[in-house]
DNA sequence: CTTGCAATTGTAAGCGCTTTCATATATCTA
DNA sequence: TAGATATATGAAAGCGCTTACAATTGCAAG
């Protein structure tokens, strides 16, 4: 591979004429045409790793993630990695962390490899992760509230995005609503819950609750489970979409018509939400968003004073109301 | 920030001591005793950009992949990390190219980052792409097969899959067959259709085609429009799942009951089609197979003689058959 | 008591780059 | 025309590390 003493000696220039003209520092025109068209026939690139030794920055900022199938991890990639690029920074993604250990050993090993991370996990408490996070490493925690204040979180209001759709259910006349949760050690799960139980508690309704898993299978359990039960409630509120679409196919088999007999509502949006029949009305989560987000947050650490800083780190997720859970009207694909 | 100077200072040797301990090389016990102390209670981290430099190595690989949404790409991310985090490599990760300038761009930014790259680029013709790969950066080329020759790939056999269907749908005594299409750009599309043609050819089933474009918004569409023809044929065989949903939309609404008026089927197996009423019959492709086989690919070539030769690079996927092509039978949840 | 060999350790070079500082040249003001 | 200022360039240091190579040591064999 050329080096800057390759390209200078063609260009007859000095090395540090080289570098000017690859960090656009003041080169005269002539000098600039002459390394640019040395450094092209020579097929120079710089190298980064020693760029990176001079500069102390490596351009690039880290994404850890949790263990998690679906469209949510692409999603908040895609977010981030739209925000990034352009910035010429690069994106070095590790997922698949259930525990502590894996979180702590992949954070260490990006140590001297990033800027900064983004650390994205719902399964691991913050405050006992914070203390693990190398501390020269600038990071950004998504989605994970309850840290400690260490580090800047941006979040997504999973209590209101629950409200909301509890007080659409109420408003559609519902008394009697039970929810699927999620699994008890994640935290979305446990903040929807919570906004639910606000939610019933500020009116007259009933409330049950079935034991889910954020999963397909789970959600059809727990519709399974619901008809064994005599009394049919008002309407199911499944904590994500994933457990509606088991839930609804559970109800479908029995041949119980929804909105009509029982109405039904999950938490997501994810992209097949509104090609169920009936099209399911659910809480609209901004993932990219949530991603670009976070970056944002990032880089107000890493280029202090180069961006307007974001207003708010909570992003409130917004309701979709569709089919499942009218009470009666036109069918509608949105 | 400490370096080995500081170690080496505070564990009384020298620095190429404290060096050969961090690379597991011949030191003695009481030696490494002190240096590891030493470095723990300066909280040394070796600086990795400097160790590239001596190296020329960056334990990092790159994956480049096209504008994604959905779970194919974190499939693949997933199949790739758990390959490479085992091995102490990273993943560089960079997404959306569908154009062949940006994807260029992208190559040669990774080009001294990484230390090779596995390219996805169902929309880029690869033998237009190969050329604009950086001659020194070792390359896989998954899921695009149609390439020179030049880089190795790791591909899906659409085709054989799409022959399947078509051999189930045969048997189950289809012979009017209808296809729903892929994009006219993307090579996935076109070997599916392709397997399809072949099929039909060695049959006495007739065979029409209805354009689509991967989304289910296309699917949908096309569901629309069988219907506003006079016969129904008896199968639709849509060539993604994303479709073939948007498609039981459509008959699901114009009240035409699947599978008994049609059949309907898939291809994908994204985790959702078993819980679609009926659940759907599809091809499953094993996405994550194919991000970790193109790891053990560029690891061949990374590594020579250090792990075993992948005996195949193309993969062939499974007709998972459920109750949307069903003649006749009990429900069935698989 | 030498000699030879293996096991450790240290010295120092240099990976390819950015950047300070000094120098040389061009431009402008009085 | 002299002096001051701005601009362009080069020489050289050094980022933190790995790794020949040389030097030292310990110890078995002669």
């Amino acid at each position: 591979m050329a080096t800057v003493y390759d390209v200078a000696e063609k260009a007859g220039v000095s090395i540090a004429t080289v570098s000017r003209v690859f960090n656009n520092n003041t080169v005269s025109q002539a000098a600039r045409e002459k390394v640019t068209a040395a450094a092209r026939s020579l097929g120079y690139t710089p190298n980064l790793a020693a760029r990176s030794l001079m500069t102390k920055r490596t351009d690039t900022i880290g994404v850890v993630l949790p263990d998690m199938h679906g469209e949510f991890f692409s999603e908040l990639v895609r977010g981030i990695d739209a925000g990034a690029r352009p910035l010429g920074l690069h994106m070095l993604v590790s997922c698949s962390h259930d525990e502590l250990k894996e979180m702590t050993a992949v954070l260490s090993a990006m140590q001297g490899r990033v800027d900064g991370v983004i650390i994205m996990s719902p399964l691991i408490a913050i405050d006992a992760l914070e203390p693990h996070i190398p501390p020269p490493l600038p990071a950004v925690i998504v989605n994970g509230s309850g840290g400690r204040g260490l580090y800047p979180e941006v979040n997504l209001d999973n209590r209101a995005g629950a409200r909301q759709m509890m007080a659409h259910l109420l408003a559609e006349g519902h008394r009697d609503i039970c929810i699927v949760s999620g699994p008890s050690d994640n935290l979305d799960a446990e903040q929807r819950q919570l906004g639910c139980v606000e939610a019933a508690d500020h009116s007259d309704c009933r409330l049950r609750t079935l034991a889910g898993a954020f999963t397909e299978a789970s959600g059809y359990a727990a519709g399974v489970e619901l008809l064994a039960h005599n009394a049919l409630p008002d309407a199911v509120f499944a904590l994500n979409d994933a457990m509606a679409i088991g839930c609804l196919c559970a109800l479908a088999e029995r041949g119980i018509a929804v909105p009509e007999q029982i109405a039904l509502a999950g938490f997501d949006n994810i992209p097949l939400a509104q090609y169920l029949r009936p099209s399911l009305t659910t809480v609209h989560v901004p993932i990219a968003d949530l991603g670009s987000r976070s970056l944002q947050r990032l880089l107000a650490i890493l280029r202090p004073g180069a961006g307007a800083a974001t207003a708010s780190d909570v992003l409130v997720p917004e309701l979709v109301i569709r089919d499942s859970s009218r009470r009666a009207g036109a069918p509608n694909l949105r």
